[in-house]
DNA sequence: AGAGGGTGTTAGTGTATCCTAACATCAGGC
DNA sequence: GCCTGATGTTAGGATACACTAACACCCTCT
């Protein structure tokens, strides 16, 4: 039987593919290798072993996807990871911009018992200080959401979410956190001009000055429906 | 440097030897295999490792002692455990006697900042739910408690502490649970005869047995001063 | 066409953990 | 004195995970 417990490593690449995956990434063995920071043959031999385990597919154009079995497993981990990353900032008070980080380490060791309780315990929340859903609660991430970078100057909108690749650097966190723009709060923008490469918004008083490669990994929800949705007053 | 970080392995190793130590056992390798639940010479090798690393030394006879660094390493792995003992019980509401295989999952992914958020949280105690001390509190084990297979018939004393030798077998701590044997609770001596083997204390209005090995695990408070401390009023 | 970059892959290593089989040692007990 | 049990140790494997070196492929851009 393959059906041993995977191991903390294994659960790392799970989570990352998964996050990935549900962003709508393609997820590749060079990419994760950057992701999980290890070389290419690390990477390629790891996935290779979760492929011989059944967690992922490898089709001919080297994409790697999750099986069901992969896809339920993945998904309890990065439940365990939302979760945490909650507990941490809702009961234990840790900063939003290091509960990523710590997290990391916190959910490998919650068992489906422990979980049960902290989802009690912080009132069944749906989703992650960032914004990710918790998977399990029903919630998916909501596709009337935009990139930041498709903004123009003017735009206000709400931060929804912040993307789990953004996570990995935390000053970037920082200085997001600094700078207001996490999930809720409302931004404008005062400054968006492509060739530049950069976007300046305001909230809270405040400008920040972000990358559009940055600004393209967060979402927001604009109050004038975008395109599809049909034309404002 | 041999200053990297642990391996959860070496982790389990540390606090189960700092457990045996500091409950007065001699420490060797068979008896770490048996602990860990692994073959003498995967205990003897992994032993041998943490030699190497400075973390313990071996003497003549064989018997295993923490060195400074290792007696550090260990109470750090101990608090971090009893902690998360104290929270899964305090907080999150688990049985007494799941809390120790839980916290053993929980305890490696606590970082000092979490440590300290939640020693916080749960307004800095002392001890595990089971009687041992919390390292850094300052706490000790009380010396003049006594191992409970020492009482006599019609003995009254009340329960301060459980070894966490007891604590591997969930079946056992499931038992002293049910019959009340857990730190604070008062218990009278019905029956002691040595050579029966057994051990039958009433607790909260019902009897329980113990076997002699059992209660010699156990320490208890007696209201009359055993030899040493002199009488009370 | 040819140079490069990003990727995939193989080969060869090293460390930490685990195991089984087998043998060495020592203390008692008979 | 010899057998036995607990313990320690060596030998020989296996697996997961990490690395470097080197090579094979594509694609794109010049």
């Amino acid at each position: 039987m393959t059906s041993k417990q995977p191991t903390t490593t294994i659960e790392d690449y799970l989570q990352t593919i998964y996050s990935l995956q549900t962003e709508g990434e393609t997820v590749i063995s060079a990419r994760l290798a950057r992701w999980m920071r290890v070389t290419p043959p690390t990477a390629w031999a790891t996935v290779h072993r979760m492929e011989r385990d059944g967690l992922v597919v490898i089709d001919d154009k080297k994409v790697i996807r999750l099986t069901r079995r992969g896809l339920a497993l993945a998904e309890n981990v990065a439940r365990r990871h939302r979760l945490s990353e909650r507990f941490l900032v809702d009961i234990l008070g840790l900063g939003w911009a290091e509960a990523h980080e710590e997290a990391h380490r916190f959910e490998h060791g919650i068992s489906p018992r422990v979980d049960e309780r902290i989802f009690a315990l912080l009132n069944h929340p749906t989703t992650c200080p960032h914004g990710s859903p918790i998977p399990g609660t029903g919630a998916k991430l909501d596709p009337n959401l935009v990139p930041m970078d498709g903004l123009k100057k003017g735009d206000k909108a709400t931060v929804r979410f912040i993307s789990e690749e953004l996570e990995e650097d935390l000053e970037l966190l920082r200085y997001l956190e600094q700078g207001n723009v996490k999930p809720g709060r409302e931004i404008t923008v005062q400054e968006m001009v492509p060739s530049t490469g950069v976007l300046v918004i305001e909230t809270g008083g405040q400008s920040v000055s972000l990358g559009l490669a940055v600004a393209a990994k967060i979402r927001v929800e604009t109050s004038r429906r975008s395109a599809k949705a049909g034309a404002r007053a």
